[in-house]
DNA sequence: ACGTTAAGTTAGTCTTGCCTAATTTTATTA
DNA sequence: TAATAAAATTAGGCAAGACTAACTTAACGT
């Protein structure tokens, strides 16, 4: 199989490629990464020799059938540990992605499934991000942000685009769960600041980058 | 924390020092890793350094408290696993070990604790291993194997001492589990060999070694 | 179209954790 | 006790995966 760091890889270039579907180039990944460009350039030869990407100038990096599949079972894999460790274990919605990030690299060709069933097959992961069957599919997956209703308008939060403790703990203390409604009140021209009322209260205003972290269903 | 490779070291030492109690030598600790013995005396010299071991000729390798202290944390991750994957995925008992040998490198800082609660506060792991408490305590660990029985007296199958999934398996082939009871019938004289009667049934003939990984209750 | 900046790439280095080969130290036994 | 065997150690090396610095290629604004 693959070494940590490959998956690492994988892994990060699936998301980029799940979150933009544009071109995918070796500064993106080490920005996301946080790895320098030229240790990017390393891993790619490397990938690409296991044919697990493909390279393009042109193109950005791609991800190959074979890629598409590893990369999806160590999404699989993170997901489902992370609702293991919600629902088990206790703990709560902030913590529980780093653990993640370790757990999805257990190497066991029985070990997603038996989970999976364990949980009783889950659809969403607690972050609302859906969980990639056996066979890789997957429930749908939300694109609109808070920052795309329109003033007045309502929403229901179905998943978060960040899962860093920084957000989610922001969102802990504006008490946002998974399922909370939210009116936009009021856009503010100048920097895009959005005036909210979260389950119908007070009003309270956040950033434009809060807003595009957020993940609504209308 | 501490690495991989630094965590695999410690609980090596620990197994050999809890196993035999005798001076600990780098070749042992190679031989148990299948490791070469100079990069024993590299890890040495490195775990020396973070002082969780220490190191004299004479006396050969030992644990200093903190060294104890993060062996038998990592044993207790690792047999906490186990009762995990047997009890919750339907693992069998020869599958187990390999997994929990991935997962008790898991880092964060209650997951053991919260693990532990979620099982019970198991005492025994599925191998009959006693599981470190949080506080380092631990139940009895059983000494006696079924090569110490008597001839004509009768035990209780009560741990393992060999994980290794071919003896694990041989025990499943035989019908012997954690409380199985065993019968001495005969020692043979020529090579040590027993030949035994498990729970009461026709007699069979085991080897020595055979009998030395067996733990029992008289 | 050309010069400047950004992106991509290459070359060389470092650390970790392992190795082999050679050497030194310790044990064993004739 | 000397000879030999075994164990421990040192020295040097290698692969993975990261880095910095330097260089090349691409993009972009005037």
């Amino acid at each position: 199989m693959h070494t940590l760091s490959e998956e690492n890889y994988l892994k990060c270039i699936y998301r980029l490629w799940q979150d933009k579907g544009q071109k995918i180039t070796p500064t993106a990944i080490a920005e996301s990464l946080g790895n320098n460009p030229a240790s990017v350039v390393d891993m790619i030869r490397k990938l690409t020799d296991k044919q697990l990407i493909s390279y393009d100038k042109k193109k950005g990096v791609e991800l190959t059938p074979q890629g598409q599949k590893d990369a999806t079972l160590i999404v699989r894999r993170h997901r489902l540990w992370e609702v293991f460790l919600l629902e088990k274990l206790g703990y709560n919605w902030d913590e529980i992605h780093d653990i993640a990030e370790e757990l999805e690299h257990i190497k066991d060709a029985t070990l997603a499934d038996r989970l999976d069933k364990f949980l009783g097959f889950p659809e969403y992961d607690p972050h609302g991000d859906p969980i990639p069957k056996a066979n890789g599919k997957m429930a749908k997956r939300f694109s609109t942000t808070l920052a795309d209703v329109k003033t007045g308008g309502s929403c229901l939060v179905v998943a978060v685009k960040d899962t860093t403790s920084q957000f989610l703990q922001y969102l802990v203390k504006l008490d946002i769960n998974i399922g909370t409604k939210i009116q936009l009140i009021e856009k503010i021209p100048f920097d895009s600041s959005l005036v909210i009322s979260i389950n119908g209260n007070e009003h309270k205003t956040v950033s434009q980058k809060f807003g595009e972290s957020l993940l609504i269903d209308m």
